[in-house]
Parts: C-alpha cells; sequence; structure tokens
DNA sequence: GGGACATTCAACCAAACGGTTGACCATTGT
DNA sequence: ACAATGGTCAACCGTTTGGTTGAATGTCCC
C-alpha cells in the first residue's frame, strides 16, 4: 500500500550504524529519547536527529507524554523493504518451495 | 558464503531510487555499462560511479570481456540484509503477499 | 596504423550528512 | 517561585555524496 514512496529514506535511514542499533534496542521495548541515548558515545543531540531521521523514514514514531518523547518501532516501513527485496534472488528456488509448501498445508486463512 | 560487505554499504547503496532501478534492470539480465546507462537522464559517468558502489557493497559483480564491462546482479548479498530484518518482526504473511503478487505481475519489481 | 567504441579517471562543485556546542522551550518536583 | 530534567533548535564544521565535464585508457574493426 504505502509501497516505493519512501524506500530512499527508508533505506537512508538503515544505511547507519547508530540508527540500527537504536532500531535494535526499541525491538526491546519503547524507550525515551534520553534512554536511548544514554549507551552512545555522542551528544543527546545527535541522537535526537537520528530518532527524527528514522522518524522520517516511517521506521519509528515519536509520542510525546509530558516532557518525556517515547519512541516506538514502526515496522511497517521495514516491510515496504522487504517486499522489494523479494524480488532479488530470494525467489528462484528457496521461496517458490516456500509457496508451494503453504500452498499444500496451509489451506485456511494465511497466517 | 555471502561475501557481503558491511550492512553500512548495502543499505547505503540501496538507498538511491537509480541504484535500485539499476538493480532492477539487472534481475531481466546481465548488461553492459553502456546498456545500463542509455535510460537514464545522467552521463556514463555518473552510471559507472553507480556501479561501483554497487559492487563495493556486493550487490552486483563486473567482469570486463573484451572492452565490455558486463554487470551482473549478485541477490546474495541482500540476504544479509533480509536476515538483518528478520529480527524486526515475522514478514513470513507479507513474504507470501509480495510473493502472490510477483507471480501476478509475472515480472519483476520495477521501482 | 587509425578511428570509432566502451569505460574509467581526475578534478571540480553544490548539497547533504553526521557530529558538535550552546541557547532555548516545556514540564516536573520541591 | 525556582531549579532540575527532557528534548529540540540553530548555527557551525569537516567529510561524503551525487553529479558534471574533459582527458585518458583500452579494445575492436577496417
Amino acid at each position: 500500500m504505502a509501497m516505493t514512496n519512501s524506500l530512499d529514506s527508508t533505506f537512508a535511514a538503515l544505511g547507519d550504524a547508530t540508527r540500527r542499533a537504536i532500531l535494535a534496542m526499541l525491538l526491546e521495548d519503547d524507550m525515551a529519547v534520553t534512554d536511548v541515548a544514554e549507551p552512545f558515545q555522542m551528544s543527546l543531540a545527535a541522537i535526537s536527529k537520528h530518532l527524527m531521521i528514522l522518524t522520517r523514514a516511517g521506521l519509528i514514531s515519536q509520542e510525546k507524554r509530558g516532557r518525556v518523547n517515547w519512541c516506538k518501532l514502526e515496522p511497517d516501513a521495514m516491510r515496504d523493504v522487504s517486499i522489494w527485496m523479494q524480488g532479488f534472488g530470494q525467489f528462484e528456488a528457496v521461496n517458490l518451495d516456500a509457496f508451494e509448501r503453504f500452498l499444500e498445508n496451509e489451506l485456511g486463512p494465511a497466517p
């Protein structure tokens, strides 16, 4: 649905190790900006910028409650990336088999 | 076995629409640099640079036969990206959706 | 050998990136 | 009211990126 509009920004956002580490942290739980910044050896403002980039890429969302800005993972953007990548290589043999297995075993609604 | 460089370079290489279009073109067939450059409104040197970035990211390989430099898709590099993304949710259902669309369109993604 | 073709190299440029610092709101707690 | 906390904004800086040109290199063909 929301495909290909921001693949540029999504891939670009993922092309930075700090931001990928942030995403991995947010996989555990939602976090405040200050807590996100804590393990990194860079200023809070730099982390704030990274979070803004991730937000504009759609990879996270930020919700301000009180004076705390809570960051939450938004896997939809990553799903678009995953969908785009499906066209390359994964299909030829492996996913064809997987799809056939899917058709054989899964006669009900998709998981 | 994937001789992929860092996720950094792979994601960064994918963060450009021109380079993603090149990858989509190479999905059809191997191509010479000049033929890759043909549909784009930019200089051949610029395309050559893009191809070098894709090569260093491990996404394509280049083999010089005669005076022609043949570009070939190397989809293994994207596997590492895919593996990394597996940690962010179960894209299984999404993969199947994408695969169905793939079957319907009978062609790879043309972003 | 000479010329057309395929591609890269080198120098340059504007814009974007990743980081810093310090000032600047809000909100919270005493 | 005041101070501390959470976070962004603004200006700046060095490096990288994406593009341009023009010259250079190598190869094919007559």
